[in-house]
DNA sequence: GCGCCACCTTTGGTCTGACTAAACTTGTCC
DNA sequence: GGACAAGTTTAGTCAGACCAAAGGTGGCGC
């Protein structure tokens, strides 16, 4: 039994939290999910959302804020929020903005790239075992693709990552992709800052191919074996980006 | 002294994003992983805000709610919310509302339980070859206590939690155990809603043992079977937490 | 003197109404 | 028919108000 009961059309919000805003942006987050606010639909505008709540302005910009910071929609400043399905990026997405004070210090760096050899190192391993023969033709593509790539080392670090993708493709895990988006884009300011050429990019393709060639072989540890010496060469580069402005 | 001054930050506030809760937030942010707002100090008033930071409650509000959903803060209705230092832990806490979702439907959970299993196979074969005395120690430590647990099955389920854990621990990688908190926090509801008994905990317990002997003996390849035996079994069961009343 | 309860103050949650500026829509003119 | 101008929405923000719950304070009874 509540005090002031919201009398209005609201269905069953009040009871859970005691506060209006999480009870809404826990009715448009179903509305979301069911389908009813669909992938790329803007949101119906703040004043639609007051009646169709029953609640006030303040309430309703403070869900759509709530909403916004968890992904479900995307909010330009001036613009209608645009209803995002989530999906497992979405998920990661919301970490982002922590994720970007962790990495402020080069121990957060460390700790997630430690994580990303880690993850591809089982990927590796489970390619040489598992992987079927599309899987293989597309890590050869874009094997190629990267070696095409070497004398531009804008286009080289494009194909480097989709080559790497390839390898969080191959378990059909929607979580694998999505978790190798949100390292890259975790990881890309200091990827961007390293000092790249052409002589760089063909060592580095070089790797790429032992890997290909022992997950193609079906050798399990020749492919662990090259990944981590890959990453683990990549991982001095990488450093180079924050260590020089900090000690 | 500042209340004149205020133009200036304001004028700062503004140029980032135009939305000036946005730059609220990233200012709040910023106080906290500066340590300027400690952790478990509580934020200041709302109105207190207002005239630091010389913008209106609704402003104010908009930014606190957004904090909170990030897991920088921790707003229960009616207290002052209280200042988390972000770790690892409030990144995946703020991915937990999407993953929510994702677990709605059957193939979430699988996308889920498979990537734990791809962790962990990651995980047991790390222990095997890097795992140090202390380390296999605490994992002894760990069967012990699982062992003693089997006549209770919510005490086992902690331990079973527990062991699992030190696995997470050997590689000394903070995202690690975070990673580990977070799996469990999610798949918490099947795994609670599962059928247990002594008889099954005795099982778990035995292929605990098994995953224990094989690193005690650094054997890689041994310790990932008997992973791998582990929780597919274990899936089985968890399917039946949501199967069941689907199908 | 000590603990408990009523009272007052503070503060979070919500609402109302208003204003501005940017986006969207419409209509007009060349 | 397309570019430009005026009108209409609408997000962003502010100010002020009210309510109810949390927290603190003093007096009362024991």
């Amino acid at each position: 039994m509540d005090q002031t009961q919201r009398l209005k059309a609201g269905s069953a919000h009040k009871a859970a939290s005691g506060r209006a805003a999480d009870a809404l942006v826990r009715d448009i987050e179903a509305r979301i999910v069911s389908g009813a606010l669909m992938d790329g639909a803007t949101l119906p505008p703040e004043r639609d959302l007051i009646d169709t709540f029953g609640v006030s302005r303040t309430v309703v910009r403070e869900a759509v804020a709530v909403l916004a910071s968890r992904g479900l929609v995307e909010s330009r400043p001036r613009y209608r929020p645009v209803v995002r399905r989530p999906g497992f990026d979405a998920a990661l997405a919301a970490a982002s903005g922590v994720v970007g004070h962790l990495l402020a210090d080069g121990g957060g760096v460390r700790s997630l790239y430690d994580t990303r050899i880690f993850i591809e190192t089982g990927l590796v391993r489970h390619a040489a075992r598992h992987a079927r023969k599309p899987d293989i033709e597309a890590l050869r593509r874009a094997l190629d693709a990267n070696e095409a790539a070497i004398p531009d080392s804008a286009e080289f670090y494009a194909t480097d990552v989709a080559f790497h993708a390839v390898l969080y493709d191959i378990p059909q895990n929607p979580v694998l992709p999505a978790v190798h988006r949100a390292f890259t884009a975790w990881l890309a300011p200091h990827w961007t800052k390293m000092p790249r050429s052409p002589e760089r990019n063909r060592v580095n393709h070089l790797r790429h191919a032992d890997i290909e060639r022992a997950i193609r072989e079906r050798d399990a540890d020749a492919a662990e074996a090259a990944l981590t010496a890959h990453l683990n060469a990549a991982w001095e580069y990488v450093r180079g980006t924050f260590e020089g402005p900090r000690r």
